[in-house]
DNA sequence: CTTTACCAGTATCAGTTTGCAACTGGTTGC
DNA sequence: GCAACCAGTTGCAAACTGATACTGGTAAAG
């Protein structure tokens, strides 16, 4: 109600809704890792976010229309959160986050390769990706067609885990 | 020293540095508004950030490498903050989430202008605006050649004014 | 040369947010 | 029917935020 905003700057409304240090590791662990419930984002998170935190910040993420929530028919206490459209239009921004950061930051390797690939691939290669979303969280046949190879999901997932093994193997 | 990351993820990453409501705002100032003093960040920000605040954000942005500072000649007790190239870099950052409010969220007309043209720019334009940083900010000479019309800095400044003064007209 | 305006911050302190840990109330699988 | 799992809620100390006042100095005007 008394929510008043400090301007009405895209970029500062944006931050306003999305410019704290866990909401948008929630839309990524959404994105990336396929988290929906939430157990999974509670003790999947790389961060180790804690549970009032996720829960509050879960509230603002579905008051603002980026995420939504639906009954898990399989379990009758499991919820399924899902990415809305506008939730999904947040993966540039988290692509140019993710490329910066890995330019500039002491990223992992294991962590960072996901953000090199999709840095590389470009505005086309999150298309593509955010076609994929449309089809996991909004249950949307695919507008584009499907490529020969495997998803854009499959094969970040897929280069994860083998920087992942690599490492295992090196000790 | 005891600054431990929560994770190497690039992502988190990003938000453990800019991840708050102002050190992006500031980043704005100094890109957009061409705000290079402590005062003309202070005063002429729009959403009326504290000297506190103001001052703890810029040492951590100079910390990170994101901004620098240097001796105004003209006066000798102001500073001049100037964006590094890793601050320049995080254009495409601001313009995405710029992107992403305007077509989100609830942006007033002349504050969303920039980021309408920005938006309908694309890469190809924010390359060219970030040239235009690195003279401004670097001192460099620019490498793109410098094209017939306005600059995009002066494009989006422009628009700016169109739109207030024609609303100053109406009322 | 002295008064006023401007400059870059710092200090204080109440209020808010964060985050660990323990807990609630319920469901599912064995 | 009991252990494990589910989605959160509650309590509380510590950290952070932000409005306001203040410091110590510089520049410009009269």
């Amino acid at each position: 109600m008394t929510e008043q905003k400090r301007s009405g700057c895209p970029i500062n409304l944006t931050l306003e809704v999305v410019g704290d240090k866990w909401s948008l590791l929630i839309v990524r662990d959404m994105m990336f890792g396929n988290r929906r419930h939430f157990r999974e984002l509670l003790t999947k998170s790389e961060e180790g976010i804690s549970s009032n935190i996720l829960a509050d910040r879960l509230k603002t993420l579905l008051d603002q229309g980026i995420v939504t929530w639906a009954d898990d028919p399989s379990h009758k206490q499991k919820g399924i959160y899902s990415l809305s459209e506008q939730g999904i239009e947040l993966l540039p921004v988290l692509a140019q986050m993710a490329g910066w950061g890995f330019k500039y930051l002491d990223v992992t390797e294991e962590l960072g390769i996901r953000a090199k690939l999709l840095s590389e691939g470009g505005p086309k290669m999150w298309a593509e990706f955010m076609d994929e979303l449309r089809e996991t969280h909004l249950g949307m046949r695919r507008r584009r067609k499907r490529k020969a190879g495997p998803d854009v999901g499959e094969r970040l997932q897929a280069a994860y885990e083998k920087v992942v093994a690599r490492k295992a193997k090196q000790g």
